[in-house]
DNA sequence: GCAACAATGTAGACTATGACAACAATGATG
DNA sequence: CATCATTGTTGTCATAGTCTACATTGTTGC
């Protein structure tokens, strides 16, 4: 009957993966402890000794989230060349893909930077969010981007791609046009940066 | 001592009243219908007789919002005059004012679009949205922003502005560079446009 | 080795919730 | 005014989260 022994021996892993599972599949909101507990097969009281309270769990679920996340646009950016245009197309659907995926997750992921960080939380957003931060700032010194603070001229775009996935996983769009919109997204993100550009550029040659 | 008598006479409006408040002061998870009960004076099985189940409220809440949302939406183009641009600026913050307040409750009404449409709740999120499609059609009759369906041509503005609401309830962005943010977004938005118009208009010429 | 201690898991209790059913009071209708 | 539908009330049940006391196992210093 492969008994378990007392101890599980990764409890706390095997809890966040399970938890991981039930989010992709039920929500967040269906989210029980107990259930948990049953599914991997522990007494209803042993979770508490990884997380104080359900709270906890779900914020090292958005930690993960974030690591992982993270993790899958780096590898977009590392698998796209060295073009800007490219690397902003593979991290934009990397990321468009990860929030429908997993759009539970992204809501936790969101929803816990609201209330005060752990720290490690916003650590780990931070680390997701700085391959966006570079991918501006390359596109500013290939004079694709107007110049400024990155975090300002990224903010719209990044704006934009979580917008598109809203509408999505709001069932607003059909899955399928979701490369068209992001496509769109860019040509006129781009296009709005030539246009700032160039009046730029007349103003300064006035 | 004010004897409420055996009939509450409006707990339908009530409690959606009072649940409304407490979804934005608390959040849609914290939201009990035995504490709403309470709050209202009825027993804990009387909000069943207007709502079936839990879902049922959050449903209701979300088609009021939406009425709410549109007639604010509506507002705001009114009180604009009749040019594209203010009118645009004007119904983009609307929005993102909406998306603030009531963080919580527009969750709710995105959620609640994702399983099956109630009938209503579809008819209040459509009327709430045919203010943005009357405003892209303007812009199209203008000639500010290039042809084709308004759905498709208004969907990544309407992405970016959600997005936009988005980072800031999500804590990633401080509620006063809203506006410039919004600013940014629209320029952007009119930028690529004019990009585009631009283009064709070349190749019609060539 | 082993005794003390920390870490981890178990079992039971308590309170709150959503859902359901049986019953009571009121309003509407013929 | 008798009947029936509407709307509230009360009690019950299963489940959840949290807490406390206790049991088992791993670890560490002697």
């Amino acid at each position: 009957m492969s008994e378990r022994p007392y101890h599980h021996g990764n409890l706390r892993t095997a809890l966040l993966a399970e938890a991981e599972r039930t989010v992709r599949e039920r929500g967040a909101q269906d989210l029980s402890l107990r259930e948990l507990a049953r599914a991997v097969g522990v007494s209803h009281g042993a979770p508490r000794r990884h997380f104080p309270d359900r709270q906890a769990l779900l914020d090292a679920l958005a930690e993960a989230g974030f690591e992982r996340l993270g993790g899958e646009l780096r590898a977009a950016a590392d698998g796209a060349g060295e073009d800007f245009q490219p690397r902003l197309r593979a991290i934009a659907a990397a990321y468009v893909r990860f929030a429908t995926r997993d759009a539970a997750l992204l809501e936790l992921m969101f929803a816990g930077k609201h209330h005060e960080q752990s720290g490690a939380l916003h650590e780990a957003a931070d680390q997701a969010f700085a391959v966006m931060l570079g991918l501006i700032e390359q596109g500013q010194q290939d004079g694709i981007l107007e110049s400024g603070e990155p975090e300002r001229v990224g903010l719209v775009l990044f704006a934009t791609i979580q917008g598109i996935a809203a509408l999505i996983t709001g069932g607003m769009v059909q899955p399928e046009q979701l490369d068209e919109l992001v496509g769109d997204a860019i040509d006129r993100f781009l296009g709005g940066s030539r246009a700032a550009l160039e009046s730029r550029a007349a103003a300064a040659a006035r």
